[in-house]
DNA sequence: CCCCCCCC
């Protein structure tokens, strides 16, 4: 076994300023900082074998490293990427060595031992200090200053840019208020209003990340106003004097124990020396749309895909708060030949212009799962980016804009009951020889058949007009009708669908039951206009009816053993209808050939 | 000081 030189006296180098490649130390140690729940931070004792230096932190990011046991007593590493910076009040306090990647020489379990007699850097000899008198790491030349906000003779602000010298976010704690960080904007809200029993006001927010860390930021009242244009996500500011309190971990995921408040003497200004920036750039962990079938309800999501579809501008109250909401769902659409719906919210909604088709990019978006369908949703903390100027932005474009879209085969918000995978196909023999809707939870298929018969008795029942109560209402006479659930007489009701029909395939027939939006769909008509045919003109119900006969579709259908009394019967619900796609279902039957047959294209 | 992002 071999072990690596220790890169002997970089320590009192580095901690001096100089920047040096890819040193080899050793860690000596490693503890978890007394910090707030929910921050892991963890500070090393590190060596070169000369001098050693216990003020490194480990980036949260690797903190994985610690967790799987690679930076045990002894390791020895090296270090690929570390910023050092100031700690402490008026720039007076301790430099710290802050570790974002490294990588393990050796373990600690080869090495055995600690390597040399490291004494502190702190003493180091002059000629082991870099020849000339050595920058601080952060100082290579500050962009020309923009005019700050409220920037009038903040000696704090000024001394930090022209040193360079600017503190860490995970160094931040309510208990010393002379810092300047330097974080880039990963996400930022819109201005929100609130109003509630202690006042109102309004608000916007913002996700600040670092080398080491990452921290909220809110912005309140005189302080939206003033800094709401300012910020802009991706741009890197210096940021000084704000409030910082304990984070309530319930609103964030951020990983930091506090967040900051916006007050009178905060000072931000940008900072545009970007391109040769240590503030790390943000990561978008884009994944396939295909891919989010598979994931945990309410996870977050990056991805990227077209915008195919736009939806109408939607305003609703909130039934629990009585809030009003915006929302536009509109849907993506990728190369692993599956969409998906999006929920944008408020102003995002308002002003999206979707009929151009952009290419969509989210962070940090939120799956929702409903009847095992998958959707995302924008929300604090995500970021949405319109024709962004990313390679897989450009590759999406030339995918789509060639007839890329048009053969979506996999839609993973589909409401199919199903769960990971679009709706199996099945001939409604199988769905009986496979005793389907046995278990506990339905099952759900999908095929294509014929209608046979359609029942016009009890097609239709009269509903409580309540928009957002079904039941069944009871004639009172004189023209009421009273609602139990809503325990309300009214003058009028509404007229709801429960069609039964006897429909077939190659295989089979089956009676099926359709309620009242997929009863307006197979009948042509609105329920309104069904009920009054079969109430007052008999011949136009025959009408309506008999055109629905001989007609074929593919029915999405849902199977599920129902109980009555000790009558246990295999009930089939029909989720939804549609035309046939006679591509798609050609690619599906000579798929069913391929397999029966082992000839066939290769997929 | 907000902390809402529904419904189906």
């Amino acid at each position: 076994m071999v072990l690596a030189s220790l890169s002997t006296g970089v320590i009192a180098r580095i901690m001096h300023g100089e920047v040096v490649d890819g040193p080899v130390l050793q860690i000596l140690a490693i503890k978890k900082i007394n910090s707030a729940a929910d921050s892991e931070r963890y500070r090393i004792l590190i060596s070169d074998g000369k001098y050693f230096n216990s003020y490194a932190m480990l980036a949260s990011q690797l903190n994985v490293m610690q967790h799987n046991g690679e930076l045990e007593e002894f390791t020895i590493v090296q270090l690929d990427k570390y910023v050092t910076s100031l700690v402490g009040k008026d720039g007076a306090g301790k430099r710290v060595l802050i570790i974002s990647e490294l990588t393990v020489v050796n373990p600690g379990a080869e090495v055995k031992s600690k390597i040399g007699e490291p004494v502190t850097y702190e003493n180091a000899a002059k000629q082991d200090l870099a020849p000339k008198a050595a920058a601080p790491s952060n100082s290579k030349p500050v962009a020309k200053k923009e005019p700050g906000h409220n920037n009038n003779n903040n000696v704090v602000m000024n001394s930090s840019i022209n040193s360079g010298m600017t503190h860490p976010i995970s160094s931040l704690s309510p208990y010393q208020n002379k810092w300047v960080i330097k974080a880039r904007v990963t996400s930022k809200s819109g201005i929100r209003t609130w109003s509630n029993a202690r006042g109102e006001g309004k608000l916007f927010s913002m996700d600040l990340m670092d080398e080491s860390g990452e921290i909220r930021a809110t912005a309140f009242k005189e302080q939206c106003d003033k800094f709401f244009d300012l910020i802009q996500v991706d741009s890197v500011y210096y940021i000084s004097k704000c409030q910082l309190k304990p984070a309530n971990k319930q609103y964030s995921s951020l990983n930091n124990a506090y967040e900051m408040t916006f007050s009178g003497e905060t000072v931000v200004q940008l900072c545009d020396d970007t391109d040769d920036d240590p503030i790390p750039e943000i990561k978008y962990n884009l994944i396939p749309i295909s891919d989010v079938s598979g994931m945990e309800n309410k996870a977050a999501v990056d991805t990227i895909g077209i915008c195919k579809e736009v939806g109408e501008l939607q305003s609703f109250v909130a039934r629990t708060t009585n809030k009003e909401f915006k929302k536009r769902e509109i849907t993506l659409v990728d190369m692993s030949n599956s969409a998906i719906s999006l929920t944008l919210w408020g102003d995002e909604a308002v002003n999206f212009d979707g009929h151009v088709q952009p290419v969509i990019l989210v962070k940090g978006s939120r799956i929702n799962e409903f009847n095992g369908g998958k959707s995302l949703s924008l929300g604090g903390g995500s970021i949405m980016k319109i024709n962004p100027d990313i390679p897989e932005a450009h590759k999406l474009r030339g995918w789509f804009d060639n007839g890329g879209g048009d053969n979506v085969a996999n839609m993973v918000s589909a409401r199919t009951g199903g769960g990971n995978f679009s709706t199996e196909w099945m001939t409604l023999k199988d769905a009986r020889a496979r005793n389907l809707g046995s278990g506990d939870k339905p099952d759900y298929f999908q095929c294509k058949a014929v209608v046979h018969i359609v029942k016009q008795e009890n097609a239709f029942y009269r509903a409580c007009p309540q928009s957002d109560c079904n039941k069944k209402v009871v004639d009172e006479g004189n023209d009421q009708f009273r609602c139990e659930k809503c325990n309300a007489l009214f003058p009028n009701f509404k007229y709801r669908l429960l069609i039964n029909m006897s429909i077939g395939d190659w295989t089979s027939n089956r009676w099926v039951s359709s309620f009242n939006e997929v009863g307006e769909q197979l009948l042509g008509h609105t329920s309104q206009e069904v009920g009054e045919a079969l109430e007052n003109d008999p011949a136009k119900a025959e009408q309506i009816f008999s055109a629905l006969n001989f007609t074929s579709h593919i029915f999405k259908l849902r199977c599920k053993n129902e109980v009555f009394g000790d009558m246990t019967r295999n009930k089939l619900t029909v989720q939804s209808v549609a035309p046939i796609n006679h591509k798609e279902y050609n690619k599906h039957l000579l798929k069913e050939l391929k397999e029966l047959t082992g000839i066939g294209p290769s997929n």
